[in-house]
DNA sequence: CCAAAAGCGGAACCCTCGTCCATTTGTCGC
DNA sequence: GCGACAAATGGACGAGGGTTCCGCTTTTGG
């Protein structure tokens, strides 16, 4: 709860290293952003924000833009150890296992987040930095563990990253609050799809 | 185009047979509404729709209280299509063909409405009433073509309708403007997962 | 301690929503 | 036809959110 933000020293594209209070109301902006979008879902009033973080509205715009700013910043670290979690299983799991984890795990990190699934998929333009960003970070994580199924012979080899992730990221949009049951039981069904060509190591049967 | 938009009687639930002007009315704006939304979005303005079919904001406030009521009455028809499609299906179709149609009919369907996929799943309170009835709908629909597919064991028998057709909903939502491909593609993937356990390709085998 | 620069805050403006009600219009009995 | 009544109309209005702008405050470097 009274964990630092992290990631916060923000040397400015101009070498300068940023002004203490600015560091200060970007930490708090971040807090109170987390807060109000768990609370409201993530088309909460920017005034509301501003106002949690004790900084006037003028300043909640000056860091942030646009809405997808605040998000992004918010998302970003969750999107992170997705990144990260992709290359420590492909390093210890069996490949097939190691995809049905890792897609699991991008379920949680959907479901979790109130209002983001929507955000990401409701096509609006204010948005479109999110998902390009989302998208950009996990296709290459998704690829690599994609690459080492395929050549395992666990899953068919005729399946784009970038679709399957897109797949995945649709699918993980909860049903209703909280509920992440549904969610994880379609995409263990998306991975069975997956393996249903399969040249297979243990159970061939191609079509 | 100049085709009617049926459904106007509006006898209204108390007896009367409704005014001349107000289907007029009501069938201006549908019309204005379909255009409007398919330009826009389903977040355009109120008043662009009313402007759009000659009539006042008050007018159309009037006919549908709630966007969603208005758009309800947009996608009626496309959803009672559907449901007539399953009936079809699964009267003369192999019964694991038959599903795999529908499930990529309903694709067709979501990824047709602009806008339309991320308003049933926004989780807004203000569209509730549109999941509600396109899953009031729809899913005795394909639990009809899921127990024909399963009785068959073309499909493994462990999966609920509703889900099904939530996560077909999910990955139904284009990707960007008209891409219906690669919705196509990955619920194809989704209905390899259901045959992926499946008993037999041909016998009937309940657990 | 001072001055310049960076940051701050919130009033102001615009746009949209949804309501409300005075006026208009259709319908029905005569 | 025709009048009276109810239904329907349409736009003005108040509430509230988004974003900008600019005078004031704080920080920082010398």
């Amino acid at each position: 709860m009274d964990k630092d933000v992290d990631e916060l020293e923000m040397p400015d594209e101009r070498g300068r290293p940023a002004r203490a209070d600015a560091r200060r109301n970007v930490d708090a902006l971040l807090r109170a952003a987390m807060d109000v979008f768990a609370e409201l879902g993530v088309d909460a009033p920017m005034r509301t924000i501003a106002a949690r973080a004790g900084v006037g509205v003028g300043t909640l715009y000056r860091h942030f833009p646009q809405r997808s700013d605040l998000i992004k910043a918010i998302i970003r670290r969750e999107v992170d150890g997705c990144v990260e979690a992709a290359a420590t299983l492909v390093a210890t799991r069996e490949p097939g296992e190691a995809l049905a984890s890792w897609m699991q795990r991008l379920a949680d990190f959907v479901a979790t987040k109130r209002g983001l699934g929507p955000a990401l998929h409701s096509g609006d333009p204010a948005y479109q930095a999110l998902p390009d960003y989302v998208h950009g970070q996990l296709t290459p994580a998704l690829r690599s563990l994609l690459d080492a199924a395929a050549s395992a012979g666990s899953i068919r080899a005729d399946v784009d990253a970038g679709e399957l992730l897109f797949a995945g990221l649709r699918l993980a949009m909860p049903a209703s609050e909280g509920d992440t049951g549904q969610a994880r039981r379609m995409i263990a069904l998306l991975v069975d799809g997956l393996r249903y060509g399969a040249d297979a190591p243990d159970k061939a049967k191609p079509r």
